[in-house]
DNA sequence: CGGCGTCGATGACGCCCCGTCAGGATTTGA
DNA sequence: TCAAATCCTGACGGGGCGTCATCGACGCCG
């Protein structure tokens, strides 16, 4: 028998690509991370059910507990790919800036820009008055605001910034971020500029009036 | 028969309480909040059933139902409840202010005071890393925001300051104040008063500062 | 008092969602 | 080609959900 017109049905991988099991499982755990977003997004947190995203991953019901333990899993799974990407963005920020001025704005504004590039993803068509989830700590989230917190330390450290309650600070800027973030979401045009003027100028203003500890 | 030593097992009321059914409604309902609230704190807002709360009150499973349509409204009842005793407070800072820093010190310390006070009622035994339910949008909260946003348009312009951003403010003021509150009430000792210079700090640094519409 | 109409408390019920697990299909490595 | 490992499958017991027929208690009036 010639071995021109043979092909066993699964010709053997020369590359290193995983194998079949574990392609499967990043693309049945990337399908219920994508099903969960779709249907918290129509069905809001409460709503949704763990027997909504299953159905929509047309997977076994099983299966999805091979990968998330609960609801509230996924959902959090879903926060920290969100953390996860916007980590990156914030450390570019910090590189850039020079001061505590410019990261701040920096920094801002990659969180606005950030929260409208989500907003399209991620709100497809939520039924009017339905709060949006709360965003819950997971590791990453964590990370995040552990990130900005030594960012600001680093940075006010350098410029000799008198001292001031960083945790009240990086908490105040976080809220202010996202509350601020929120109203804007709200509005037409998405003004993700003006945001970060409001947010950048309250703060800045702000700092040098805080009570010393 | 005399009538010295007769007494109908109920002796007809003279006054105009309204009568037991109506009693037991408000009873049923003080009840079933209550209950409410030791669930909700014991067991978080997502661990808590409304079977949960039923068995606590000892009523049967139908009569909640003649009350609240769901856990969703029992908790919506609670975040009422705590709005519309504070929004009071509110207005007696609103009527004492003579300018917007005094009016934002006064309501910002009554919200950490209020908090505070709250904080014993509410978070009974919270199992470690259970996050606090999300405030949602009821109609009080709504209302509260919007008395915020009221007393902010009035005092301001009673002392001709430049005009802002009312939305972004009002958003930014309740963001920092329910921020740092949550950091204050993990803290010991609890300081209201440090938590209070910090945040009108902050905001009254950073008005001056803000970019103007 | 006594009788009647109404209100709302009751809890069993059917429904659906939950998380599990024994069985089976598929992949892997030899 | 075969055995072992992996993990997908879906039926199942458990339990929470919201409803509704029933009934006891309240209020009212003669």
């Amino acid at each position: 028998m010639s071995n021109i017109a043979y092909f066993p049905a699964m010709p053997p991988r020369e590359d290193n690509r995983p194998g079949k099991r574990e392609r499967t499982k990043t693309a049945n755990r990337q399908a219920i991370l994508d099903a969960a977003r779709q249907v918290f997004g129509e069905l809001g947190y409460d709503g949704a059910t763990v027997r909504d995203i299953i159905r929509l991953t047309g997977l076994a019901s099983g299966t999805f507990y091979n990968y998330y333990k609960s609801k509230e899993e996924v959902f959090d799974a879903l926060a920290d790919d969100g953390a996860r990407r916007f980590r990156p963005l914030l450390r570019v920020e910090f590189e850039k800036a020079t001061d505590f001025a410019s990261f701040l704005r920096g920094a801002m504004r990659a969180y606005f820009d950030f929260l409208a590039a989500e907003h399209e993803t991620w709100r497809v068509n939520r039924p009017a008055g339905e709060t949006h989830p709360q965003v819950r700590s997971t590791p990453e989230v964590t990370a995040v605001f552990a990130e900005v917190r030594e960012a600001f330390e680093r940075v006010l450290e350098r410029e000799h910034a008198p001292p001031v309650d960083l945790d009240y600070l990086t908490a105040a800027c976080i809220a202010v971020a996202r509350e601020v973030g929120d109203k804007m979401l709200e509005r037409r045009p998405m003004d993700t500029q003006g945001a970060t003027a409001f947010a950048v100028g309250l703060i800045l203003g702000g700092l040098p009036a805080l009570p010393r500890p």
